[in-house]
DNA sequence: ATGATTATTTGACGTGTCTATATAGATTTG
DNA sequence: CAAATCTATATAGACACGTCAAATAATCAT
């Protein structure tokens, strides 16, 4: 560091860092432009009941993090809002499933439209070269929100079935 | 969509909007991801002054699309837990400079160190091919991000002008 | 039947936000 | 150049939201 020149990182140029770093940036600075009009509490359950399909409350509570009763204001108030309902979980008559209205959907593909239409204005303005590029790596884009989700989805799993399936 | 087979987008296929979706549902997934202790105003805010320095209060306030007195109030709390202070403005002693502090910055590295070591972990579990293509789009995905905020920049610059520069 | 699980209710607290108003400093102008 | 006006921030008061822990009700499982 004294010397700030002549000495690179000697021995670990920590493989994908780089690449890490700046698609962090990238989540950065979508977030900071994106409208700030819902939690981010309500932004993940939605995402997340539009990727998964209709969810369980106590799902919910552990894949966000919060306790089962701000889980159940939360779907009151996306209930109230239209963007969700509950619907009877046929396996459980406990249970509930909380599963996206056509209204919920439309928010959600519009929402994503915002942030979309803002990287498509941004890839449009790149130099031709480096549009090629990042074309050539969308399949990389692609697998890595596919492994985490995979790995997100199995987590979860483990947590909950913890009293839920291993028994 | 009723023969779902043969009929590709006929006329557009709209340049890079594949690719947006797919940035927008890594953006998406790693916010479900990082933890939610702070609202995304303060990661804005505090993403903000580290990237670009000190700021007035009234520019945080158009920039975060908020109103002034809830910049007041974010700063007091940020102050209050030792990220950022205030700072006399040299130029106009109405004004007053937010700026992080050494914590503030440690905060800001330390949360994006979450982000990086995920995107790490998951970049390493691409097969070659794919980490070789996306390891190739480092300079675009760099573009992007420096293209967005140079028009974060300039747009700010605009909206705070209307009553500050054109008279 | 007993014990565990699912969700809701209740009551509380901190935060984030707003509008309206006050105060101190800058700027314009008669 | 002093008064009027404008600007930057702070204060006050209000309200919605997100969150929690504890207690309750319904249902499931053994």
């Amino acid at each position: 560091m004294l010397n700030g020149v002549s000495d690179q990182p000697p021995a670990e140029p920590p493989e994908g860092s780089d690449v890490a770093l700046a698609l962090y940036s990238l989540v950065a600075m979508v977030v900071g432009i994106m409208p700030r009009d819902i939690s981010l509490t309500v932004a993940t359950t939605l995402n997340l009941l539009e990727r998964a399909g209709p969810q369980r409350i106590t799902h919910l509570a552990t894949r966000l993090g919060v306790a089962q009763p701000s889980v159940t204001s939360l779907v009151d108030k996306l209930e109230h809002e239209g963007l969700a309902e509950r619907r009877a979980d046929p396996t459980d008559a406990r249970g509930v499933l909380v599963a996206l209205t056509a209204a919920g959907r439309r928010y959600v593909r519009d929402r994503r439209k915002v942030g979309t239409d803002l990287l498509v204005e941004l890839i449009d303005g790149l130099p031709a070269d480096q549009a090629r590029s990042l074309r050539a790596a969308l399949p990389a884009l692609e697998t890595v929100v596919a492994l985490a989700h995979r790995r997100a989805d199995r987590t979860d799993r483990l947590a909950t079935s913890v009293g839920e399936v291993q028994r």
